[in-house]
DNA sequence: ATAGGCGCCTGCTGGC
DNA sequence: TGCCAGCAGGCGCCTA
């Protein structure tokens, strides 16, 4: 569910309703996620305060003042949203944190349990686990010459490569298929045969759809929802996504769907041609 | 190296 | 109306 757009719009309704609070007690409910840290390594957190929140890639960091960290990954239906305590606990929530002297509290909350909650012990902790899983390079700080090397080395297809958070961090299904209709690259297209011209393209309109995105507060199909409960509005400005049969906005033909890498695709088999 | 399939979970939709 | 297969913003593991 959530791609970079979406983390980043969680991080940024969180950061002024966390950072400085300090977190009281941690509860957990029965049910385990998909993966998680070793739940008492979550004791390096009481008692401490929020110092900063931010992202990498669709990962979230709360940083703590002793230098602990909580680190956070949505899955597909995680939501991270600050409530007050007097609202009714949500089905499916599995972390509630309390804040010393406040009426709100910090909800994890994930219908489907693929999401994470892993404690570190401190930032070095948490960039060696990063490093570990290999966490490609952030789409806006994308080299245009690394780029361009990721894509020249693979005979994968073009979405398998946008997919592949070891390439570049943070994109996921909806951002793939509409970066790639916007620089007009059929998502079957293999990457070593992919112009260095449509490398190029595809760089930029990767960061161009992601920034829209995030102006529009990520995209809201389902589940999703902002750190402050709001949803998002990108979901109106697909041009592929979800568009199936229907007009490309482009050409007018009829938008495709097929399955690559285990996911639905979607393109216009006109605007996007095939190698 | 890479494609494909499964598994992890729950809930919703569409076709019969 | 009811049932059930199929599908969903992710990702790790296995096999061929």
């Amino acid at each position: 569910m959530p791609e970079l757009p979406e983390v980043e719009t969680v991080v940024r309704d969180l950061r002024p309703l966390v950072i400085g609070r300090t977190i009281a007690t941690l509860r957990f409910s029965k049910h385990r996620l998909r993966r998680q840290g070793p739940r008492a390594r979550m004791k390096l957190l009481r008692g401490t305060s929020v110092e900063s929140i931010s992202r990498r890639g669709k990962w979230i960091v709360l940083a703590l003042d002793n230098g602990a960290r909580l680190v956070v990954h949505l899955g597909m239906t995680g939501q991270l949203k600050v409530m007050n305590v007097a609202k009714p606990v949500e089905s499916h929530t599995h972390l509630l944190i309390d804040f010393e002297g406040g009426d709100s509290q910090l909800r994890f909350r994930d219908i489907r349990r693929f999401g994470s909650l892993t404690a570190f012990g401190d930032e070095a902790a948490v960039q060696e686990f990063f490093r570990a899983a290999g966490l490609g390079p952030e789409p806006f700080e994308l080299q245009r010459e690394y780029w361009r090397g990721q894509l020249g080395k693979t005979r994968r297809c073009m979405k398998a490569v946008l997919l592949d958070q070891r390439v570049v961090a943070g994109v996921g299904n909806i951002y793939a298929d509409e970066s790639l209709f916007q620089a007009r690259i059929h998502p079957t297209r293999i990457g070593r045969e992919v112009r260095a011209s449509e490398a190029e393209s595809l760089r930029k309109a990767i960061v161009r759809v992601l920034r829209r995105a995030i102006d529009h507060r990520g995209s809201s199909i389902r589940d999703y929802v902002g750190g402050s409960g709001l949803r998002g509005r990108f979901q109106d400005e697909f041009c592929v996504y979800g568009r199936t049969g229907k007009a490309c906005i482009r050409c007018r033909s009829e938008v495709q769907c097929i399955r690559l890498a285990g996911r639905a695709t979607h393109f216009c088999g006109n605007c996007q041609k095939e190698g």
